[in-house]
DNA sequence: TAGTGGTCTAGACCACGGG
DNA sequence: CCGTGGTCTAGACCACTAT
């Protein structure tokens, strides 16, 4: 038995994810939902508050609740310019699209993601650069199924990432990190030396228990690096 | 004006923090913090309730509520060895200390941890073995201002990382992860090729404000990752 | 069995800030 | 001004579990 601050707090979250309220959507009032719940104040109160906690709605006096926009990257880690890490602002960033094309999944890359063979996916090759040198080279498969409206996106204007993150809410992220020797083509793109070391960021995207999303990220090793702060806990 | 609920959370995340509640010390009941803070249960509640959803207290019915162990390092990421990574347990784990001496911060390391120069810090030289295999190189300053007790701690039984999570509670760190090659030294320890892909993780952690330590951890990048999962937020 | 936390109620007063 | 969220009360019943 599930309680009811609990599930009241689910109803909402579903709501938001699935996108029947979009970001700034007012959520219905305290009152309103002691109502449609027949509860008490402190119970919807309860809920809210827990979901004002997690930066999913915006809660204000008078005005009401609102959906939160939806939330950038920076969840895991900022990604920062070691050579520039001090002039937080003031990067010229620019991408290039190198290849997108759509396929069918195969046997392999299916047993990786955990999803079904077959599944339309679009796939996507963009390097970035900033302060006019490449930095990062992306490797990026979007689950059609999941995101219809990519089929027809061509990234010229916002690179996949950012459009992605502007496109479909997401619940759920693994990463992982490694370091990789370059192979041949990558040095070649991110004009590094074959063999020097990169970090390798591996971001898998999940809505709803679905894969949204696979991407992988090599970084020059000597040019940056992942940070973040933390606390206990969460 | 800060709320009561908000108060009954400080005072004892701070006794939490400070030490004077140790992990596994029992915390008064919510009727007695009732007494205590002239206040109704609901309002104890609330307090409790934010402790335990920030993993600081751990709370069982009939029992009471308990000081939460320090938490193991995956508040970060989980470290998983690629090779053996699906078997979670079994890993044949032991580490040897290199070197272990007691000096004074210099001005260029103060600098790099923003602490003052002089401070007497202990740097622990560690090597890392799993399942025969060496697979971190540990360089570990500690500020003996900040761990007193550990001037005369050897590290022979309990590694340095476990050893501090066991003493100081933390309430902040810092990660950094990069890719570099290794160099011939620490070629020379991992039992890998010189300029092999590394991942090097430093993290810095901080007690109320003050630096506690600050580790360079040298993974070799073909054995190890890191992993997270993520959710919004947080 | 008895003490503890988990949940919930039906009120209340207040502070804030948009209209 | 006045609707909204922020906080708080003084109870209540229940589920769990250590003893």
């Amino acid at each position: 038995m599930t309680s009811l601050h609990q599930r009241i707090f689910e109803d909402i979250e579903q709501k938001i994810m699935s996108g029947t309220w979009p970001p700034g959507q007012r959520i219905p009032a305290e009152h309103e939902l002691e109502v449609t719940y027949g509860c008490s104040r402190m119970t919807v109160s309860k809920a809210l508050s827990a979901l004002a906690a997690r930066g999913m709605i915006v809660r204000r006096r008078r005005a009401g609740s609102f959906v939160a926009s939806p939330q950038i990257d920076r969840t895991v880690m900022d990604i920062s310019d070691i050579g520039t890490e001090a002039k937080v602002a003031g990067h010229a960033y620019s991408h290039r699209i190198l290849s997108r094309r759509i396929e069918r999944l195969s046997a392999v890359d299916a047993a990786v993601i955990e999803e079904t063979a077959g599944a339309e996916v679009l796939r996507v090759e963009c390097l970035h650069i900033v302060d006019g040198r490449p930095n990062a080279l992306e490797k990026r498969m979007i689950l059609l199924d999941a995101v219809p409206q990519a089929r027809d996106e061509t990234f010229e204007t916002s690179p996949p990432g950012s459009w992605l993150l502007d496109q479909v809410p997401w619940s759920e992220a693994k990463h992982i990190i490694r370091a990789v020797a370059a192979d041949a083509a990558t040095a070649k793109l991110l004009t590094i030396e074959r063999h020097a070391a990169c970090l390798l960021l591996t971001r898998q995207t999940w809505q709803n228990g679905r894969t949204v999303t696979f991407v992988e990220i090599t970084h020059p090793g000597d040019r940056y690096q992942f940070a973040g702060v933390f606390h206990p806990s969460k």
